[in-house]
DNA sequence: TTCATTTATTTGTCCTGGACAAATATGCGT
DNA sequence: ACGCATATTTGTCCAGGACAAATAAATGAA
């Protein structure tokens, strides 16, 4: 059997590499790669090979490189890239915990880990599990696979321990009386649900009500969604690789189909780095800022009710 | 406070719509319709109610209608037509089954709704649950919500109890052992989830080992998962949503990736209406016919061994 | 030197208008 | 009514140009 080098239509390459076709082919002509061969057609076909060192390019320009300096270059150079800002990054905090969970997702135990994360969670306690295991868990993941250490699927089976296992909590603390009522979601382009979910057990721990609408909600959907729920708060996440111009125009724009008295709050490693604040919303750098931001809620609500 | 009608960017209407931005430009040159403003810098903006209604016409080509039909009408016919589909599919087998959980998930109220499927797999047990109450369930929702009858939040708080019923289910049947080894998942342009986590319970009551991937997965990530998990056999689903002409490209694909030896199942309603089999691939068009699948690839199997 | 402000470059997104093939509809002969 | 050949429809791709926001580099003041 001769194994066929699979080769990519542009369309296809987008959907691989989330590089969209436009900037597919500006790279193409700026920094002369990909270079793609054509078809009968004249149509673009991208090569196996160039497709992984698009992938690569991808998660070094998530880290925050920038493509001049790394669109052109070739796989060995990229590689050294990538290791280097590991050593700077990853080693401060690979505590214990960190460790056993990445060695059952290489060796994909999906039960072992989930049993694992359980277990964590009732020594330590849903707080405490969120903000010093899970927390620095994500990070670790994010490193390993941002590094290369880990496959997609890899991730997408931690990311759905992790999700069992909180959900499961969250469900057991959920009061449906409680307040603020917190809706919590993601916009069309950021699939990645961990963050609000952390938040979300952190809230229901307090006595908020949360409502999960899950990830990629369009803004038209979280207004309604708001409406029939009767939401006071609604929390966003922004994971590192949402595209950083998007955030603010997209914050901006949910914050025109709400009402005035409904707060936005966005956290997420994407919201982080962001060069000015945003106007209407409210920015949760940590979790930590999360929870005062609930507190402060409850403080101001308590203040306009006495008086 | 005066409530500003949000307008969007064309990237905005895609990511809303799913219509990409080649298709938007060509219906506004070739129908008249979108009929987009333009900002100062002479970039299209799309009016709140424009969006609305290029959302109707989404649903009702997912439902076969063609654009010519559709794309010039005004709102109202539109609304006629998709009333007119109602009646002709809508009604026979509106059973009281669905008609309590759809009530459920209109007066929002997630816990009920969990609880109330909870109750009936408990009484059918899973396979007839799956079988004659989730699959027609599904229908009824898909029904309502090309309708319009139902927000898309709802569809999600749906899938989500849907979701967390089952994997509950699948997690306490699943047999590591188990064979053949199943992996599950969609590919990227394709977010339901629900199709393949019925036939994953109804493969672990079998005695497969299903690993779910989730959604949303690049072929190349499949390909790798399916190495480093072993599987035999890889499932995928494609909603009506998924663009019809681009199924069979992706099965190719996805074909050329895998060894000879792994089998590719796809099934879904996004697969019911294709003109030609694919070359290398099985249609699964029901449920009955994965289990059927299943049988036979067993069956396989045993001759193998035997001989 | 260090910091803040201005100027230059980089970069993603959008634009027009044309080409093409696959999918679908229509007309025709049987 | 059915099968086949010819139209039409429709989504996707292409080139190459324009622009503004983001970022880097240069400049001058403290």
């Amino acid at each position: 059997m001769t194994i066929v080098q699979p080769a990519l239509s542009i369309a296809a390459v987008e959907r691989e590499t989330g590089l969209s076709k436009d900037v597919l082919r500006k790279w193409e002509s700026r920094y002369g790669f990909p270079a793609p061969l054509r078809d009968d057609k004249g149509e673009r076909v991208y090569p196996a090979e160039q497709v992984g060192r698009l992938r690569l390019i991808k998660r070094l320009m998530d880290a925050g490189l920038r493509p001049a300096r790394i669109v052109g270059e070739d796989e060995e150079r990229l590689a050294a890239l990538a290791r280097e800002r590991h050593v700077r990054a990853g080693q401060p905090e690979a505590g214990r915990v960190e460790a056993s969970a990445l060695e059952m997702l290489r060796v994909h135990d999906p039960d072992g880990l989930r049993q694992h994360l359980r277990r964590l969670m009732l020594r330590q306690g849903l707080a405490r599990f969120v903000l010093d295991t899970i927390a620095p868990l994500n990070h670790a993941v994010g490193e390993a696979w941002a590094r290369g250490e880990l496959d997609i699927h890899e991730e997408h089976l931690y990311t759905d321990s992790v999700q069992w296992v909180l959900r499961d909590a969250i469900a057991s603390v959920s009061d449906r009386q409680g307040r603020p009522r917190v809706l919590l979601t993601t916009l069309p382009e950021e699939p990645h649900g961990l963050g609000i979910l952390m938040v979300a057990a952190l809230f229901a721990l307090e006595g908020a009500y949360c409502i999960s609408l899950g990830t990629q909600t369009p803004a038209e959907d979280i207004a309604r969604a708001v409406r029939s729920h009767g939401a006071e708060v609604v929390v966003l996440s922004f994971s590192i690789a949402y595209p950083q111009r998007r955030v603010l125009p997209a914050l901006e724009e949910l914050r025109q189909r709400l009402g005035g008295d409904v707060r936005v709050w966005a956290g997420g490693a994407g919201t982080a780095r962001l060069s000015r604040a945003p106007s209407q919303a409210r920015l949760l750098p940590t979790l930590e800022e999360a929870l005062r931001a609930l507190a402060e809620w409850r403080a101001e609500r308590d203040s306009v009710l006495s008086s």
